[in-house]
DNA sequence: CTGAAAGCGCTTACAG
DNA sequence: CTGAAAGCGCTTACAG
């Protein structure tokens, strides 16, 4: 059991050096520079008095703090507490600790979250707070502590940043429901200020495009956030047009939740009546009926590299920002079925659809 | 913009004050040493200098850090963000933050946290890890920071802790099953030698017995954790039972998404063939098919009051501990039904079972 | 390779 | 009510 309080005096008083010696003993980066014999009698008088550095004392004397801040909108979103883990993994491993924010999404909040980790001094900060216009982190000043972003990224690449490849994403879901033989194919939209709203969007525009599929406007419904009542609301708008959907592309697997209770609302059934597909792969959304095809992003990776890349700021404040794009991965579960097509009045096999042969992916 | 570096010295020299009196006239609690006036100016001076005190000078001075440690097992465990959410909320709007740890249920790994939080002197500890005996808790030295245990408690009292009842939460479940008609009603116990694995089980027995019902031990299957893959282990085993229970109390949410799929792959259906009940009220088990009846505990109550009392620890070391108990509510969704003595071949009305009359809870 | 000393920016008894 | 000063426990140029 050590003492109530030893310092660095002390250990050195016992090893018979100055404490500056003591420091420069007990301290990796300056240890080559003193002598190997008294290395061993400083360490022998630490462990012996079961010394403890005093971390305070050091961080006001560095103004270091081996801390990180970490704004995300809710860890109440599933979304995020793997990521956070993946974060506080690395930064354990390096001897940081992070300080976790939640704003809520409101702009006031995230103002005062990033005011109170400047006063704590963090040694650096990873967002996943941002929206593709950000005046918060426009403003940041030119002192501030070194900041990577996180699964949304700002329009001009300010920043260091880790994302998932949004468009690559959703082109796997358009592909897959193009091989199922869908053809109207709706998409629940995610908030266009946010990268990932944007960017997935962006990306069903472009791979219906390039699957020779039309897009109806009737069909693309935008939600104001990522949420199961955003989701439902939009479900509605694009279930009520005619010809029906028989497919919806969710923006992420909140929205897809809404989308669930809605076609069941709407006296409908997935994947009978209409196919459906999530973004994220939540936890536990291969326990839903029916399970939900979605796709797949590194939660843990994600949140281990945003860690990497901020110490890597930290160590090296002079080193070019970073950009990682992590790829996703389409996780097909029972939530997406043969379109009408295929399984409809035509069989498959007595007539080919003309569709098929129109089909670019498949010439 | 602030200038990069506004110290107190700066304050008080433009104010025509020492930095001493400049400190005390920022300071809350000091303020009303000094003059009005020479506050006003002083306020002013900093104000318009930009002035943002250094958190990490006074916590060198003070010892304090206004950061409490919170170390759960796994944040990706779905009970946990939103306890964790009420904490920080708390602690936030006191102007603390809370440094986070994941232990993973292995004691290395706690110990190690422990350290590393102490060595970062929090000013308090909030714990969701504690085993019913604790080796680690019960080594705590006497100078460790001030302790508050949440969900989990230790056997022997020696700590404050913010709990739910598990008792009476299990209760409520057993009576619900007993009034729609389930007498074989099995338990998928939680980890014995946690509080709230130990505390439901007992709470089984009582219930059971006093509702008349006998506890038939081959309905009975112990877990070795919290997990969907034992919840699915302990469910085969209960349902290998004859007669088969017509009901399963699982020990908590997790267990019962394996109770689900073991259910499932019986070749039985929930709720027709076995009712299933859970507990805490997980995000998204009303969602599953059919949706979970379950135990809901406070999530956010819970952090709070955790939050408060390691707060008022801090404030006055010397108060006594508290011990809060939280209330319980049983959420009925679809995953419990009538039990087969009223919807089977005795109806209900045209004979009265025998063990009606000998429910003691009914007489 | 080591010692002596300054100093990080506050807070807080201690005088007056 | 305010000033002068000590000091929290380290790190780190600066000498030698």
């Amino acid at each position: 059991m050590p003492a109530a309080k030893v310092t660095l005096r002390d250990v050195a008083v016992l090893a018979g050096v100055h404490s500056g010696t003591a420091s420069r003993a007990l301290n990796e980066s300056t240890r080559s520079l003193v002598n190997a014999d008294t290395v061993r009698r400083v360490t022998e008088a630490a462990n012996s008095l079961g010394y403890r550095p005093n971390h305070l004392a050091r961080s006001f004397k560095t103004q270091r703090t081996f801390s990180i801040g970490v704004i995300i909108p809710d860890l109440n979103n599933p979304l995020f507490p793997p990521i956070v883990r993946g974060i506080e993994d690395r930064l354990a491993s390096a001897g940081y600790v992070a300080l976790l924010g939640n704003t809520e999404n409101d702009a006031g909040r995230e103002r005062r979250i990033f005011a109170e980790m400047e006063a704590r001094h963090v040694d650096g900060l990873v967002l996943a707070t941002a929206r593709r216009e950000d005046p918060m982190l426009l403003g940041v000043a030119r002192n501030a502590p070194p900041i990577v972003l996180v699964n949304r990224i700002v329009e001009d690449h300010a920043f260091s940043s880790v994302s998932v490849d949004d468009g690559a994403g959703i082109r796997l879901v358009v592909e897959h429901l193009r091989a199922l033989g869908h053809r109207r194919i709706a998409h629940v939209a995610g908030p266009q200020e946010l990268s990932t709203g944007f960017g997935r969007y962006r990306g069903f525009q472009a791979s219906m495009r390039s699957a020779g599929l039309e897009i109806d406007p009737k069909l693309v419904s935008f939600s104001s956030s990522f949420s199961i009542a955003e989701g439902a609301r939009c479900a509605a708008e694009v279930l009520a047009a005619r010809p029906r959907p028989s497919a919806i592309v969710a923006a992420n697997d909140m929205l897809a939740l809404g989308c669930y209770a809605e076609i069941e609302e709407c006296g409908l059934r997935c994947p009978d009546g209409v196919s459906l597909v999530g973004f994220n792969d939540m936890p536990f959304v291969d326990r839903l009926t029916p399970p939900l095809t979605t796709v797949r992003i590194p939660h843990a990776e994600i949140g281990a590299q945003a860690a990497e890349l901020i110490l890597e700021r930290i160590d090296q404040p002079d080193s070019p920002l970073k950009s990682l794009l992590l790829a996703p991965e389409l996780v097909v579960r029972g939530s997406t079925v043969q379109g009408p097509k295929l399984n409809g009045k035509m069989s498959a096999s007595s007539r080919r659809s003309p569709s098929r042969s129109e089909d670019p992916s498949r010439s």
